[in-house]
DNA sequence: CTGAAAGCGCTTACAG
DNA sequence: CTGAAAGCGCTTACAG
């Protein structure tokens, strides 16, 4: 059962070649001649040769492994961009391993840390949500292995970077509602230390201002987005005096919590309110009303990236080549947030 | 800024030692004095040195990378999994590496070749939807590489397997659907070579005739299970003479499709007609009326089957070590099957 | 307790 | 067009 493996020197041996031969043979080396080729190719074939691509990355100093550092995989925004990564870098040869956060600064190094042991070609990372520094990403700068961030990044560090404008996305979601005829809209936010969350907070606050309204910090909160988050907040906003018409949320998370929380109290969305969450994720076109969202591509976020990881690794480019892609928003219309 | 890459030799010389000592002490080899283990772990980190996996891997016959398939890895339940399998072979230092065949039994094949080329010590697998064979999962034993396939499996394979107890998930819900008060419950299933869905159907089959029902073949349909498929089926069912007034669905999604159109043709749901799903995709607690649905709890899963390829790989068990294991399911009741 | 030597399976200048 | 030789960075019997 357990046989010996098959290695470059037994296709040599059984072909009375060296093995230098075949390795070139099999590397389609130029100067090989057809004939030898073939013939090697057979003999691979028929000894059922599997290269060794440990040895050979060994040897090159390339791994053919691309690092990916994620939160959780199993949040749909994060498995979509996964997804488009490894596809695309599986498309030119390239394998992921997949890592893990939870959204903590130690892990984040750990992980670094055995990525560079296993000496990844490239890195594509997603920050964690309480990481505000970066120095543990230095270290993959000092071992000159090519990074990309994408969604969530922090600014000032010169790096490759994949986001969406989320400015624009918020700024589409807001007028939309004001077109719609809100009036009082909040804004349930993220935390202000991520940029793109800044971004979609500023995009929600010049849109009021373009529009004549006035900016109001009470119908603004900033919380870790999850659903109960939205439960929470809304609660809150039902009990003001001034109840508002429209919600802007910078997740689709918070924007169920708070559509859950306006029909158990009642409240008609879109007539008496008007929702716009942020993600389009699937479950945003299941609901009753469905939720309008802003789609932020998440497939074609992953794709660029692996273009650019695989641009940054393949050494046409330089080491350091860095590219910044800020994709287009698109604000799917949906019940919720519907001119009656 | 390219600096060289500091190795076993970069400590031994400034240690004046051989790097064989090195080696040894950095593994904390039994035979070495406590004194030298400390004087090359601080020159180690004095010289900022990370060992090259790669080379270890190489010559040790073991590269602490586990391959893992999946059909797509953005799907729930998939990277739900994933989460799983990546947190438990983490902790025990391997790393992950991710690949998705998209339901193609050709990328499945390439994919196999990949990882063993690669050397994965080992395999976690779901199998694609149209895979019937599996004569490249073979492969793999052939080259002594342990395998363990979770959800969806294939039966008179002698290999590890970890699924939840499809038939008494769906045993269960259909026996609530019939205390609920269901008179005629129909079946939207999953293709049936698949062993899960088959299960489903008979645990759907056998609780109609346990509780007195007749079995009728014109209620049960078979799809791919998409969202769409549900739409589908479910305005087959509201168009037949004697409508039925529950269904047990094989996915969350042919029930949130079902359900859209129980709502487009103005059924009420539960009044006329009961739904209950299977996944527990998290989306079936954010509708109105939230559907109930069999928990397969996914992340346990993902936990299960990295437990058992670590046991695999570890060397403690021989390499044919196989083990089944079955979960039990969690039926999460919801008001879309509530009795009124 | 430590060192010298061989080797994991490749690739790549270099020489012919 | 092909071969001989060295080496990627480790680990591990073996010897002392």
């Amino acid at each position: 059962m357990e046989k010996k493996k098959v290695t470059l020197q037994d296709i040599a041996d059984a072909l009375n070649i060296t093995r230098s031969a075949v390795s070139k043979a099999l590397n389609n080396h130029p100067k090989m001649s057809k004939k030898t080729k073939e013939m090697v190719a057979n003999m691979a074939k028929e000894l059922n040769y599997k290269p060794n691509q440990l040895a050979a990355a060994l040897r090159k100093g390339k791994s053919k492994l691309i690092g990916v550092i994620v939160p959780a995989a199993n949040i749909t925004f994060f498995s979509s961009v996964i997804r488009g990564i490894e596809e695309t870098v599986n498309r030119a040869g390239y394998s992921v391993i997949l890592t893990q956060s939870n959204d903590s600064v130690e892990k984040e190094k750990e992980i670094i840390d055995t990525l560079i042991e296993t000496r990844v070609d490239g890195v594509v990372a997603a920050l964690g949500l309480n990481t505000k520094d970066f120095t543990h990403f230095a270290k993959l700068k000092e071992e000159s292995i090519p990074l990309v961030f994408f969604d969530r990044i922090i600014k000032n560090f010169d790096v490759s970077t994949v986001q969406i404008d989320d400015y624009q996305g918020a700024y589409d979601a807001v007028s939309h509602l004001i077109e719609s005829g809100c009036k009082r809209i909040a804004h349930m936010g993220g935390h202000q230390h991520l940029v793109l969350y800044r971004n979609r907070f500023e995009g929600y606050r010049n849109a009021l201002i373009d529009h004549g309204f006035n900016y109001d910090s009470d119908l603004v909160f900033f919380s870790d987005l999850h659903h109960e988050d939205g439960r929470i907040e809304m609660n809150k906003l039902l009990k003001m005096k001034s109840i508002p018409d429209g919600i802007f949320c910078s997740s689709d998370y918070v924007a169920v919590g708070s559509l859950q929380i306006a029909r158990e109290n009642d409240f008609h969305v879109p007539n008496d309110i008007k929702i716009v969450g942020f993600s389009n994720e699937p479950f945003t076109s299941f609901l009753d009303p469905d939720i309008s969202s802003v789609d932020q591509s998440s497939i074609v976020m992953g794709h660029k990236s692996g273009e650019i990881i695989l641009k940054s690794v393949s050494g046409n480019e330089s080491s350091d080549y860095v590219e910044n892609v800020i994709l287009k928003p698109t604000l799917m219309l949906r019940k919720s947030s519907k001119k009656f």
